[in-house]
RNA sequence: GGAGAGGUGGCAGAGUGGUCGAAUGCGCUCGACUUGAAAUCGAGUGUGGCGAAAGUCACCGAGGGUUCGAAUCCCUCCCUCUCCGCCA
């Protein structure tokens, strides 16, 4: 969420900084702002009065003045300020919840820093690596293709289960997901990050504090009986797990990693990426989140990325860092560096980590602060996440990349003792 | 699912209609004493809104009600804990 009080100390510099990422009105919130604060300096007075009355009666009723025809006055000019209340209460409440539903539907702004730009083609890519570990020969069968014929990958039965977009693993592919969460766990726990498995369903108000909701409803998958969403990624347990915490400087910086399943309705990708691992219902993620102090989010930021590219570089995996345009910032982030990996059957790259900054954004929307030793007040923390990595995806790069001209896939060096061979 | 108990400040725990944002203890901060530390003593110590400030308002799980006045009484909901049942 964004800064009401510095939205309305600098308007026109929040509508330019959010006109780079697209369409935003902000002035609707700029009046339900004036009005809330007329409304509640009005209130105020009422009450102040009405508490005084309340303290007036009970000093005389103490000294047993109860029959005293001043009682009778101040009772009836508290039913006054009562009646009068009871017009203005409601009228402020229901503008304060107008205000907070607006501003739940406003993204972050860009950084200082983002490259501007409208959509993904004007995403900046910073750095290449692995070219000499790209694949020589040019016989290589889609992921699907391969993982199917090694009888590792289900599609067809994954539909009698559930339906399409879902997938089973058999075998050594089972073992080979396996294998990647346990490498992938095991690096970034060395890398210094924590690991927790937290729930897989989450409540409407963690979905709101990181940004899903509401906007995003549509993509989630919902129990509707429970007020319970089955999680989208990680970062939306991890993020709550402070919610509404008021952190010791101290602590700082806290550093997650965890395995979780992330379920999407991909609402709106039909017809995109129908065949294999790339965009499933239900995919595996190890997630990287830290809660940081604002004066090293941006150093945090860095070596998330490192983090994250990190695992790739252990996998020989070629794959290119890009960094996103205002344009194409998710809804949370203030910056955000995309990770794709080469994917040699569709000669392309494709994300495999997203690694962003949300800066204050998800802690104001969750109430997630910090407190200095002998500062006054509280401050939000700075929230990143990044994936590090996606299972699924991982799997397919791997799949392609490892893929040998006799049809077998070799196991990466840095898995074979994870998965105790060394062809599929 | 059945029965019961309970949700108060960083923690523990009082408060059952009146000046209570809330006793007391612990913790924490500062100061005194001490060669230093412990112990002891003194002072301070929640969060947020509005306001330049003085200040003022709100918050005792959430929402509503009664009242001049609610942490305290009434209603609804949520959550936690204990026991029983069921179950991985």
């Amino acid at each position: 969420m964004i800064d009401l009080k510095q939205l309305r100390e600098n308007p026109q510099q929040f509508q330019a900084q959010l006109g780079l990422r697209g369409k935003y009105d902000l002035q609707p919130i700029l009046d339900l702002d004036q009005q809330q604060r007329q409304l509640e300096v009005t209130r105020s007075q009422l009450q102040a009065r009405s508490n005084e009355i309340g303290k007036l009666v009970g000093q005389k009723m103490k000294a047993g003045g109860k029959d005293d025809p001043e009682v009778q006055t101040w009772r009836e000019e508290g039913n006054q300020v009562k009646a009068q209340l009871s017009e203005l209460e409601p009228q402020e409440k229901e503008i304060k919840e107008q205000l907070r539903a607006l501003l739940l539907t406003i993204p972050n702004l860009p950084s200082e820093t983002t490259p501007v730009g409208k959509d993904e083609a004007e995403n900046v890519e910073i750095k290449r690596w692995g070219d000499e570990y790209l694949p020589t020969h040019t016989e290589i069968l889609p992921h699907w293709e391969i993982g199917e014929k090694l009888g590792i990958l289900n599609f067809e039965r994954s539909v009698k289960i559930a339906q399409s977009r879902f997938v089973t693993l058999i075998g050594a592919g089972a073992a080979l997901e396996r294998a990647l969460i346990r490498f992938m766990l095991d690096r970034q726990t060395a890398a210094g990050y924590t690991e927790v498995s937290p729930p897989f369903l989450a409540n409407t108000a963690s979905l709101t504090a990181s940004g899903q909701l509401p906007k995003f409803a549509e993509e989630s998958f919902r129990c509707k009986d429970d007020d319970l969403w089955l999680i989208p990624t990680a970062e939306v347990a991890i993020n709550s797990l402070h919610r509404e915490e008021i952190l010791s400087a101290e602590e700082l910086p806290l550093r997650y990693c965890a395995y979780t399943p992330c379920f999407r309705r991909e609402a709106g990708s039909y017809g995109r990426d129908t065949r294999g691992l790339i965009r499933l219902h239900q995919f595996d993620k190890v997630e990287l989140f830290k809660f940081v102090h604002p004066d090293t989010s941006e150093q945090e930021h860095q070596t998330l990325l490192q983090d994250a590219e990190a695992i790739l570089q252990a996998l020989q995996l070629p794959y290119r860092v890009i960094e996103l345009c205002t344009g194409d910032l998710g809804f949370s982030a203030t910056k955000t560096y995309d990770l794709e990996v080469w994917l040699p059957s569709a000669e392309k790259y494709r994300e495999i980590s997203s690694c962003s900054n949300c800066r204050e954004f998800q802690a104001r929307r969750g109430d997630i602060r910090f407190k200095e030793a002998g500062k006054k007040g509280t401050q939000f923390v700075h929230t990143l996440n990044g994936s590090g990595l996606a299972v699924g995806r991982t799997m397919a790069a791997i799949l392609e990349n490892y893929q040998q001209p006799d049809g077998t896939v070799k196991v990466p060096e840095a898995l074979q003792d994870y998965l105790g061979r060394e062809v599929l």
